[in-house]
DNA sequence: CTGTAATTGTAAAAGATTTGTCAAACCACT
DNA sequence: AGTGGTTTGACAAATCTTTTACAATTACAG
């Protein structure tokens, strides 16, 4: 973006905290303390506030005592085993997202964790960047979607658990990619996202097409879910820029 | 755009958020000759500046003297390993990107990505748009969380994450150009800026056009944010110097 | 004061870039 | 091979940026 401010020197070196808004409260739960300090630092240099907690014991103690925006639970707990600790917070708070990190070994049960109610999980080895990514992911969800499963706008419903769109009671039928688009859109609502910022949230870097493709997908959207394609009211064209989606 | 870099070019040249305020200088520490030239030419071609450092040691020295937008790192390395650099970098800047470039054997299953501090990584053998996507995505991110979104003066405000300008809730329509020159001198405030400055700031090394331009672009802003363009209260000119925002 | 050179304001022309759009190529599945 | 979905490529249209030319202003020496 056109942040060009200061010297990265100085704005990094700051502490973040003083000139970020609190974005909510993560309990760590995590047991080798090379780890937790690796996690701690993580999420505050993010601007996270960050509680950790080495037992899973403590942990629900802690979560009971005030629950926190997310948990990052590692399954390998003294005293009370992460899934433990997942089903029992998960029956207590089902809406609280919780992160699992596992290890390779461990994925076995993928199924069993999210059964247990895990909203997402990170196998080790992963990148710091990918964590963050699902816990920010992960937090959206919660803030937007949790009491929100269907946003509307105009006349028309985006309902996220079913995949489905509607105008008007009919079904609109969306491709899988134009859905994800749309969703990301639709979550970012107002705020002017890049190409690049799509391809990275919606596409994902495995695949990375040209940007062209992005135009595509928003043409199609339009076409799809504005009254008048030619004047799009929801899906904007910010010149220069990217895209912004307005209800 | 040559279409020396196949793939990239297409990329690149659609994405405008990122190439035109200085993509910042990228600190590369690789010591295969090899690598270096082609992580070199990609990043290049891309807008970026590049320097590369052969050695953690003085791939250390490097970023003590002046710190990069971010930093690419190869884990194996002469004189001071990849993973001590990293640590001995993210302890002077949290903030400061990493993005490791690691053989698979590297990383194993330790956690040590984590442990290190590095942001993100990519594995050999990598794809150059992967490489190109994740330092954007960092870089984005860092920008993103630097600063106030919501700028005011006057009866204007500023919302950087929406792009927009509102006067007493009308919305006037800024250009990309013109939106970035605003921001870099609102978020400058009461100092003097002399067009280099700007041009540097705003434009970027990339393109560089006559200080005419700037003039120009100081005169639009004037006309649709000043009460009185004849004569400006905000956007103010210093005689043979250049101009001063001032609230 | 006054005249001159340098700097800045201004608007419109010229030049570039970015986006909308469509059709064709491509791909992964049957 | 056929099918739906996705990506690419091409070109026109829309939009923005830069240049240019000239007027207005400022600085400053005399």
């Amino acid at each position: 973006m056109g942040q060009t401010a200061a010297p990265l020197s100085t704005a990094r070196s700051a502490d973040p905290m003083s000139s970020t808004p609190p974005l909510g409260r993560v309990l760590v739960v995590e047991d080798d303390p090379s780890v937790q300090k690796a996690l701690k630092r993580l999420f505050e240099t993010e601007g996270y506030a960050v509680e950790v907690q080495a037992n899973g014991q403590s942990a629900l103690e802690s979560f009971q005592a005030s629950p926190p925006a997310v948990i990052i639970l590692d399954l390998r707990l003294p005293k009370l085993s992460g899934s433990d600790l997942c089903k029992e917070v998960k029956a207590q708070a089902p809406a609280l997202p919780i992160v699992v990190l596992s290890a390779t070994s461990d994925v076995s049960d993928k199924v069993l964790l999210l059964e247990l109610g895990a909203d997402d999980y990170v196998t080790k080895p992963f990148s710091p960047r990918e964590l963050l990514a699902r816990v920010r992911a992960a937090l959206r969800h919660t803030s937007r979607t949790a009491s929100l499963t269907v946003i509307n706008f105009d006349g028309i419903s985006v309902d996220v658990k079913k995949m489905e769109v509607q105008r008007d009671g009919k079904v609109i039928v969306l491709t899988a990619q134009e859905f994800k688009t749309l969703q990301f859109l639709v979550q970012n609502a107002d705020r002017v996202i890049s190409r690049d910022e799509l391809l990275n949230e919606v596409w994902g870097y495995q695949n990375y097409p040209s940007t062209r493709t992005v135009d595509n997908h928003i043409l199609k959207l339009r076409q799809k879910l504005e009254r008048d394609p030619a004047s799009p009211v929801h899906f904007r064209t910010v010149h220069g820029m990217g895209y912004k989606f307005v209800r």
